[in-house]
DNA sequence: AATTATAATTGGAATAGTTCTTGATATCGA
DNA sequence: TCGATATCAAGAACTATTCCAATTATAATT
């Protein structure tokens, strides 16, 4: 264990509590990481990453912390296909695009006012609390 | 798991072979009952169906019956979150709804005449080979 | 400030879905 | 029919993730 003396952070300010979440250190160096690094880490990418920070960090630490993010809502967890869940503290709504060449993942955006019921059918009733989209496929040479 | 298709015949003709790939008893069985069976599911859930005609047949086969109907554009892999990989014989584009409280999904068809590149801003250069849409909600009583 | 209660962290073991390996069996082409 | 190739079965192996128990940190209470 490692003490949670606030050290004062390189580039980024983080407060000590974010959506009612304390922000222990280990969760601000995992938060710290996804700010700085914003390829959509895996989780064992980030684990690698906050050692030089804090070297006794464990795996399972990492992996609590990145869900209590997501949990509340301070990043987002990114599945493609049965990789390796992804993280990444883009909170506006939207999708992936995975090049099948580089490996690559771009944020794609929604444009501005469009909303998913007109174009898709979905089923009557319907209440929609989370949307994923991922589109895989290549950057063509323009 | 509940179906929310309409139930299909119980005998179904399956070719010899389908785009190339030769269909075996066993590709039949594991086919055949994603036809049946439109509940999208598991590999295991198909395993244990099929092995009312296949007793025989082993798990690590249902899984390359399954790997080999996806490779070859037959059936659909659908992931959702980090769960078991779920199937499905329906092969017109559409995304899905995963009703958190029942458990049931439903398929989901875009509206006609939409296009992803109307909705998303696309890297450009983006060629897409393959679009994942799911939806995580519940539906209101109308 | 000391004490108790609660929450977070660690490291390792456990789990689950899937893939891999190996030897047997079936099918195809000549 | 014979040899080459593909498929299958059974179980071991693999990997991402979760769980667990013990320890440590933080917060709340006195």
């Amino acid at each position: 264990m490692v003490s949670n003396t606030p050290e004062i952070p390189a580039e980024i300010e983080i407060p000590e509590e974010i959506s009612g979440l304390r922000m222990t250190r280990q969760r601000q160096e995992v938060y710290r990481t996804l700010m700085q690094q914003r390829n959509h880490p895996t989780a064992n990418d980030v684990f690698m990453r906050v050692k030089d920070r804090l070297p006794n960090i464990s795996l399972a630490t990492v992996y609590n912390c990145l869900e209590a993010l997501v949990q509340h809502g301070i990043i987002r967890q990114v599945n493609f296909e049965r990789e390796s869940s992804r993280y990444c503290p883009n909170l506006s709504e939207h999708g992936h695009f995975h090049d099948a060449v580089t490996g690559v993942i771009h944020d794609v955006d929604f444009k501005p006012g469009v909303s998913l019921a007109d174009v898709l059918n979905l089923p009557p009733g319907a209440v929609i609390d989370d949307v994923e989209i991922t589109l895989r496929g290549k950057l063509a040479a323009l």
